[in-house]
DNA sequence: AAGTAACCGAGACGGTACGTCGAGTCTTCGC
DNA sequence: GCGAAGACTCGACGTACCGTCTCGGTTACTT
């Protein structure tokens, strides 16, 4: 375990000037071809840049991804405040949902989380920090929950998001199933009786 | 979407005299290198045999990946009959964090869903009909508990499943946080209050 | 001081099937371009081979250039015997001659003396042996002027030759001035009364 | 042929502050690394300058090794005047030997004849320069030996000189042949019987 | 002493070639 | 005549220098 939570937010300086149409470029092809089919060449060219100007940036290929994932806002997204602890999730699920079957982004997190490497390469490092990073901003769903008495006590909000995500990850990426209408909401509905105190009223259907 | 369900079995009369020793070598390989490190240059020099003789009978990486996996038993798994769905969940989910943690099947399981991104991919096949497999393995699981009356009407098996196996994937694989003794029983009873009829006896701890 | 003189001749086992074509480009390019000028890029597309192949057997460029030169016959030679030393000798200063102005072999010549490295470089040990090979070869014609009895005792042919040669190079490739045509028998005739034992009748003019 | 004999002596206002550092380092890297190993970036780091300083004076790196050999006085040499022909003309020979076997000079005059092949390039107009300007001033040795008596009627001093020079040239920069002490008396003494009206005293030992 | 013009440092850039690696194909040869 | 070996094409890798450019600051000469 490293840093516990790298800031995941773009350093404003640094950078050639042709920095967002590389990682424009970068970005493109990863969601066209894939991690591996993705090359420095191809970026360069359809940059417009010279191979030798991405790499006086960025070290290798992870590492141009990891700034264009960490500078752009492909993976930015807001959290919810309905008032309600069973909206908020609904809310959180279903930007997961979002981010995992969209056309851009899909692509773009499966490539994240190829861990190519043995075990401490780049780009699986830049899923854990995702994850951290999301995780942490998913908090005050919890405090104002929390808050509201609406969270058991001793519930942990962690593993009520690892169920969640994890359900719509393994049926999205890794089953490559269909997700029905409404599945953020029967995701919900499964997990929410061992975490809320009482069902909301008017919870089930 | 391709064939329902690939048997994943092996095809005996198939392959080369090494096909034992080459297919030992990928996995290992697959395990010390991570996918992208894996080279069939080195799988051929490791196995002791010519590239063109692994070409001539699988015709790519994925491919013989695809074969290596299928015909060795490190996916192999038992289905539970512990008498109670819980403890056949609970199992279920032991078995998911043993396939996800262990030495020799974390990174090829990693390995396995770094699916190129496009989707015609065909490690991302097999780890789609991984999963089918699996699943339609597990079924019995849900027989009996139906008809041990175990299970709420018109609760949904893949659902509770896709949140169990999900939440080890999440944390395990993408997260890469530690999972603590006992987490496969804490997943089981987080889903388990919106699928059984009954609450399992010392559920509400 | 390595090898006294290494054969210069060629391997016939060695080589790719193309390393006719490369041979020929390289030397081709040489001519054309020079010696920096001259890339293994160009070569390789030019001999329509790719570059892997020509590293596969030469490891690097005045490798190729050295096995270019010494397989080829650019650089080879008939030894004169024209029944008297300064027939001999004018015929051996006229081939050097030919060789240092000839189109095809000016800047194959200028290249192989370039001697880019710091002293031990390939190219110029290839100069080196070229010289040493070629006096080895010429030796009979002083044998044979020793039998004849024109060769004055003591007189040292290296001498001899390094002042024909010598004279040649300088103006032709030093100087870059023309060569007068009957240079080569002004060159024999300068240096002839200081190693030779009587003027062979009627030489004057 | 282009302008007879340019005057190969400094342009004394020319070029930028640390013109001195930057020939310095220039001739120090020939002389350890070779024609091809001398790199401007090299030139720059070593001397302490942007490479842009450099590029603004020079056009090249050959252009740059000419004013750097032309500046310096590592080229210079002193006309000798012994008394007699003889002793100029070994003295003239001792100079090359000095010339070509010199720890500081041997690098710089093989870099100097690297020229690339193809006719026009501005080192090997260099050495054509420096071989002119070179006969040129050594024309008084052969005026002096002219009022002496010494010169036979109708000797061509430059073939003699291409004879001297060669003869050390072929022997120290190709062959890389040792050069025995009295090489330079030696060669003079096998060429002056075809220019010389008497035979020095000593010669036929 | 001030103004100005030439000069310089810093460093990014497009470009060409380098030498290497691995994928996948094709030819050749032995059992 | 199957099957293995080895040479091949191809594309990309990451690096080194090339020669160019812009920009902002510093000399040093002029008046």
């Amino acid at each position: 375990m490293s840093d516990p939570a790298p800031p995941l937010s773009r350093r404003p300086g640094a950078g050639p000037r042709a920095a967002a149409a590389i990682q424009d470029a970068a970005l493109r092809l990863l969601a066209e071809r894939g991690y591996t089919g993705l090359t420095m060449e191809a970026v360069a060219q359809e940059a417009g840049v010279n191979k030798t100007t991405i790499y006086r940036w960025w070290p290798s290929k992870p590492a141009l991804l990891r700034a264009a994932l960490t500078d752009g806002a492909l993976l930015d997204f807001e959290v919810p405040d309905t008032g309600s602890l069973r909206g908020d999730l609904v809310a959180l699920t279903e930007r997961v949902v979002v981010l995992l079957t969209g056309a851009r982004t899909e692509s773009v997190v499966r490539a994240m989380t190829s861990g190519s490497g043995t075990s401490d390469d780049e780009l699986a490092m830049l899923a854990r920090d995702f994850f951290a990073d999301r995780f942490s901003r998913e908090q005050p769903v919890f405090r104002r929950a929390a808050e509201r008495g609406e969270l058991r006590p001793g519930a942990d909000p962690m593993l009520l998001l690892d169920l969640m995500a994890g359900a719509v990850w393994v049926r999205a990426v890794l089953r490559r199933a269909p997700l029905p209408a409404g599945f953020a909401r029967e995701v919900v509905d499964a997990v929410l009786p061992a975490f809320a105190t009482v069902p909301p009223p008017g919870v089930n259907t």
